[in-house]
DNA sequence: AGTCTGACGGGAT
DNA sequence: TATCCCGCCAGAC
């Protein structure tokens, strides 16, 4: 059966599967899209648990500066910043403009 | 049940 | 714009 917690894994990755190519979101926008505004946190830990092969666009979600959550420097965040550039999102010392590239 | 943690957010300074 | 600080919430112990 379908746990309140399945459910609301579905609908978290179901929003962020969503985003569009080129195109960039929060976690508390896609946690209040999703209908939990408030579990900000809660989108980061889902994407923490995906398996490397995922086809998840994970690294269209940002947080609300519009920087990678990850270490600045690490591989993780390169391959971010690399997944972006490849979609023409555009990246100014370390940052998106998300005023630009924000899903409505 | 209490405490700690974290791919977070927003307001104050 | 950058820091700090505190609130937030599910999970792991």
């Amino acid at each position: 059966m379908q746990t309140s917690a399945d459910i609301r894994h579905q609908a978290i990755l179901n929003t962020i599967a969503q985003i569009p190519y080129g195109k960039v979101s929060t976690y508390g926008h896609i946690a209040a899209l999703a209908g939990y505004p408030g579990n900000a946190r809660y989108v980061g830990r889902l994407l923490k648990e995906l398996p490397n092969n995922t086809k998840i666009p994970w690294h269209r979600v940002l947080n609300s500066t519009g920087r990678s959550s990850f270490p600045v420097g690490s591989e993780k965040q390169l391959e971010q910043f690399q997944r972006l550039q490849e979609e023409q999102v555009m990246i100014l010392n370390g940052r998106i403009q998300l005023a630009t590239y924000k899903q409505e």
